[in-house]
DNA sequence: CAGTGAGCGAGCTTCCGCTTGACTT
């Protein structure tokens, strides 16, 4: 009989402990939460002071019934669940379902897996934290109770299977707003100076450099008269300033940021960089991926002192302890680090490949010295105006930690580093060889990507580690919000310049808005978000969160009851929505664009039972209102009435194949060409209304090789039965219904037996599951 | 599997946070 077992929530973390703990201890995981509130009744006694009512969900079920089977054989039961609200609800809920005796059951916590932290822990075990408990129910009812109120409201009012909760729907409200903002954002033109020198230093070398004016020029008329001013003026210093500089280092990744510089620096969605972290910490690579604290251990400062001593020398090493700076911080895990700092890079996949290298150096040069600066800035006279013109150079003294690695930013157009400037000094005379007025015009605000939704979340409060990246999935499959690109437009600027004595001017042509993996919210999270903004502006608060989180605090701290918390807040919550339900209009985001020149009836855009769509004509009048489905990139916001009439002249004929007319139309998946009785999908780039034949026909010659390459093997026993090649590897059809290939099976080598064989055990494991 | 947009009513959907595989056509 074994000792001692250890619960703790991840695999692979119990891996690494059982190591630690050697004999006599048994380490289990619990796979994270064991119970969840039941579905049913909102899983809430609520006439009952809120009772919760828990089940184990039935994929936890085999968990459970192990993890009782190891209780009864131990003698001691060592609960060792993260250090915080969820970790300590857990540590609660096994206890509770496990039956165990409080005799032999202990509580540890360590915040970083090393031996010594473990051996620590035994050492120092505590009863479970009652009130950090209760912080963690009220926590999941009020959330329960929040979602569950306005999902069904949503499905009432607007389309079935919407939903609805504290924390989605922020997300969501802040990119519609975002773009309300971009909307209603008007473009200034105004212009810039900038200058090119030379300087011709004493021994005669020639030095280029360039030199702006800090303020704008207002516009066109003003750009001339400035150059027209610079056309006999003399340019002199007026002074040199040189100012030491320090940048220190960010701290090491935490979730959030992790996710910010893989989508910068490696173009990976938040996903992604998920997903691949989960499979360097699952193979010992890292620490935990999903964490908020910057903190390192003590061994982990030890090892990066002595890489970075032994790689790049003393000077370069400074060892720092990071403090956390967002709010909601719970900090139960280590900042992610790679687990041995030697490991300059590891085995694995491209993908874990260089994400690992990015948590390696964002560690190491965290505990890496600043780097020096030197920043100098020279002001230039010029003899006929009293603006200065202003060049600045900067060199590095130091790289310290920038030898290994630099932050990036979301700005996309990133500050020109200006290196050295010539040797000049005060009242040195410059020649001017070149200066442009060009025309500028300023930003709309940025729309949000992934990563910078993540971003803003962590600010306000809102989603934890686990939960931001499945968030930002559950806006994209509700259809609240999509990820795209745009093309961007191009657009006229005006450059004016003086080169000796001749102003000219030439018009440029600059692309301008092009957006690359942007969240753009649609019609439909438009609509909603205007609607629960309308009713429900306490929920959708960018404060909420932050506001009942100083309530949960309150709990933890046993100074407030959790229950009477939830009561304060759920009977009006509940009013609202009821009060809601009974008086709000059904939203149809309605527009009107105008009237139809054929017939002089209204053309109108909403959002219809099945989507976005384009009317002309009133339910009201004599003659029934036609109908179009608006496209997939088209918004009821910024349509025009002619791209809405353009719509009804879908479907139409665009021409001939093979003696058989192609139709254009849009169908239930979407714009298609109709050939022969068959349909073939457009791709996202054809424009239903402007397609050519020729490409109608190459859509379709695509189509044929396709489902050409598709079909692997037919049978003459059958014409039924196929094996096909599909999006994960080859399958068996049988008249329409698919079965799976065993992987120990080559498809190509399958004859018509070997298939039958596998249809039948697959028919007969479907029999047992039932 | 590609034409929908009236209204009714069955029965379904839904939250946030902890964790991984199982599984899809």
């Amino acid at each position: 009989m074994e000792e001692n077992l250890v619960i703790v929530e991840s695999p692979a973390k119990a891996n690494t402990i059982s190591n630690f703990l050697g004999k006599g201890f048994t380490v289990k995981s619990s796979f994270g939460h064991i119970r969840d509130l039941s579905k049913d009744n909102f899983g809430i006694d609520i006439k009952n002071n809120y009772t919760p009512v828990y089940i184990i969900p039935d994929d936890k079920k085999k968990v459970v019934a192990e993890l009782k089977k190891s209780a009864g054989e131990a003698a001691t039961i060592w609960l060792a669940s993260d250090e915080d609200r969820e970790g300590e609800a857990i540590a609660w809920h096994l206890s509770e379902v496990l039956k165990l005796d409080p005799e032999k059951t202990q509580r540890i916590v360590f915040h970083e897996i090393t031996k010594t932290a473990i051996k620590e822990a035994i050492e120092n075990p505590r009863e479970i934290n009652r009130n950090l408990v209760n912080a963690q129910q009220a926590r999941r009812v009020l959330d329960r109770l929040v979602g569950f109120e306005l999902s069904p409201l949503l499905w009432k009012k607007v389309r079935p299977a919407l939903s609805a909760g504290r924390v989605q729907s922020v997300a969501v409200r802040l990119i519609a707003e975002r773009e309300n903002e971009i909307d209603s954002f008007e473009s200034n033109a105004f212009f810039r100076i900038s200058a090119q020198f030379e300087f011709l230093d004493e021994s005669g070398n020639s030095h280029k450099f360039q030199a702006e004016l800090p303020s704008r020029l207002k516009d066109r008329e003003k750009a001339h008269e400035f150059l027209s001013a610079c056309r006999s003026a003399g340019f002199r210093v007026l002074d040199v300033t040189k100012k030491p500089v320090k940048k220190s280092p960010a701290p090491p990744f935490i979730t959030s940021t992790l996710q910010q510089e893989a989508s910068r620096k490696l173009g990976f969605s938040v996903a992604r960089t998920m997903s691949v972290a989960q499979r360097l910490y699952e193979s010992g690579k890292i620490t935990y991926m999903r964490t908020d604290s910057v903190n390192l251990s003590k061994s982990a400062l030890a090892a990066a002192r002595d890489v970075i001593v032994e790689e790049f020398g003393k000077e370069y090493s400074k060892t720092r302890n990071f403090t956390t700076r967002s709010k909601g911080a719970q900090e139960a895990h280590e900042a992610i680090r790679p687990t041995y700092l030697q490991n300059r890079s590891v085995a694995g996949n491209r993908q874990e490949q260089r994400l690992y290298e990015l948590i390696w150096k964002r560690c190491l040069a965290s505990q890496m010295s600043e780097a020096q600066l030197e920043k100098t800035t020279a002001r230039i006279r010029i003899s006929t105006l009293p603006e200065h013109l202003v060049a600045t150079g900067e060199v590095i003294r130091f790289d310290g930690f920038l030898k290994v690695y630099m932050e990036s930013t979301d700005d996309e157009q990133g500050e020109q580093s200006s290196g050295l400037l010539p040797p000049m000094k005060e009242n040195d005379d410059l020649n001017l060889l070149k200066m442009e007025a060009s025309e500028r015009f300023n930003q709309f605000p940025p729309r949000y990507t992934e990563a910078s939704l993540v971003k803003k979340m962590e600010e306000l409060g809102i989603g934890r580690p686990s939960t931001y990246a499945p968030t930002i999935s559950t806006i994209q499959n509700r259809g609240y919000v999509v990820k795209e690109n745009r093309e961007g437009v191009e657009r006229k600027y005006c450059v004016c310049s003086l080169v000796g004595e001749d102003i000219s001017e030439t018009i440029r042509t600059e692309v301008y808005g092009k957006e690359k993996s942007k969240l753009f919210p649609t019609d439909i999270g438009q609509l909603v978000n205007d609607f629960l903004v309308e009713y429900f502006s306490n929920i959708l608060d960018y404060n909420f969160t932050a506001s009942i989180e100083k309530e949960f605090d309150k709990i933890a701290d046993g100074k407030l009851e959790w229950t009477r918390m939830i009561d304060k807040f759920y009977p009006g919550f509940h009013g609202q929505v009821v009060e809601t339900a009974r008086t709000s209009q059904r939203p149809k985001g309605e527009r009107i664009l105008g009237a139809d020149p054929g017939s002089g009836r209204q053309v109108s855009v909403k959002i219809g039972r099945f989507g976005p769509m384009a009317q002309i004509g009133e339910a009201s009048e004599e003659e029934k209102p036609r109908f179009a489905s608006l496209l997939k990139n088209q918004s009821i916001k910024t349509i025009t009435l002619e791209e809405a009439l353009s719509l009804f002249k879908l479907p139409r004929t665009i021409g001939h194949f093979e003696d058989q007319e192609i139709v254009i139309g849009i169908g239930k998946f979407g714009p298609y060409a109709r050939h022969a009785g068959k349909f073939y999908s457009l791709e996202k780039s054809d424009n239903p209304l402007s397609i050519s034949l020729e490409r109608a026909i190459e859509l379709i010659d695509h189509k044929r090789e396709q489902d050409k390459n598709k079909i692997i093997r037919k049978f003459e026993e059958n014409s039924g039965l196929q094996i096909l090649n599909g999006k994960w590897g080859p399958y068996i059809s049988l008249d329409k219904k698919n079965f799976r290939i065993p992987k120990s099976k080559k498809a190509e080598e399958l004859g018509y037996g070997d298939c039958l064989e596998i249809i039948e055990k697959a028919k007969k494991a479907k029999k047992k599951k039932q």
